[in-house]
DNA sequence: GCGGTCAACTGGTGAT
DNA sequence: ATCACCAGTTGACCGC
């Protein structure tokens, strides 16, 4: 017996939990306590029309009770609302999607010997959810407009998706995520790129400062030429000083006076 | 089998 | 205290 011939009753089999609160949707909400919410809540196994108690359906958690609702919806409205409101959640059958050509998803019912073994010892693993691509469509065109959501839009949005509100939030921190890594990323190859051109033109600029220091050096006049160590200040060189230097190829700040001292200070002075 | 993707979780933090 | 958000992590699933 296939999920289609689940579906074909119209009828909704759920394994989950009822919460002493009102729903469940609404104890997500207090999302910084699920833990502690979960274990307040008692299991229960539903049975109802399709599409009635999608709320009811909770996450798994590894060392949680299984406290996922097993349903199946119909193949109507198995394009949007196919997987989590109940064939992806299911506690001892796990679904398989398939993309046809066409790009339509198809649910393939397989026998997991693990959930067979996880409900012998009371746990479960968690299982993937896979938002179909209506879904996933109306997630973003929504993240599009707003990043963050309100409660009456989270609220809104688990409705119209049938979904509930805690996988609605969870979507847009995750896809919040995703976004701030893509610009982390872009942004670091504009950085890359800034660091590559900062590199070339440093040593575009190093390059041009050994030519000018070369060109400096061949046009100074000998005494100019000699190391540093081998010459002495004037100590009244002043104006002979500007003068020199305003006769220097670079024209920059007035030079001290230099004078060899293979050369005659005062003759120089 | 392995790596990538992504839903879901945990723990921390700041705002109220 | 409660809530929303975030960073980091986990685990299921999928394609290769």
């Amino acid at each position: 017996m296939g999920i289609d011939d689940f579906s074909q009753t119209g009828l909704v089999l759920g394994l989950g939990l009822s919460s002493p609160s009102s729903s469940a949707a609404a104890g997500d909400q207090k999302s910084k306590k699920p833990a502690a919410a979960r274990k307040k809540t008692e299991p229960s196994l539903t049975l109802s029309l399709s599409g009635e108690t999608f709320d009811q359906v909770r996450p798994v958690r590894k060392v949680d009770f299984d406290y996922n609702k097993v349903s199946c919806t119909d193949r109507q409205s198995a394009d949007l609302y196919g997987q989590d409101s109940g064939a992806s959640s299911f506690s001892n059958v796990s679904v398989k999607r398939e993309r046809e050509t066409g790009g339509e998803e198809v649910e393939i019912e397989r026998v997991s010997s693990r959930a067979s073994d996880e409900d012998d010892d009371g746990s479960n693993g968690r299982k993937k959810l896979r938002l179909t691509k209506a879904q996933s469509a109306l997630l973003e065109e929504s993240f599009k407009h707003h990043s963050t959501l309100n409660p009456k839009q989270k609220q809104e949005l688990a409705r119209e998706l049938k979904l509930r509100p805690r996988q609605v939030e969870v979507w847009f921190q995750n896809r919040r995520a995703r976004t701030k890594l893509k610009q982390t990323e872009v942004d670091c190859e504009f950085l890359k790129k800034c660091c590559e051109t900062l590199t070339d033109e440093n040593r575009r600029l190093q390059k041009e400062l050994q030519e000018l220091k070369a060109l400096k050096l061949a046009q100074a006049p000998l005494y100019m030429q000699l190391p540093a160590a081998t010459l002495t200040m004037c100590p009244s060189c002043e104006r002979i000083g500007a003068e020199n230097a305003a006769k220097s190829p670079f024209n920059m700040a007035p030079k001290p006076h230099f004078y060899s001292p293979f050369t005659n200070p005062s003759a120089a002075c």
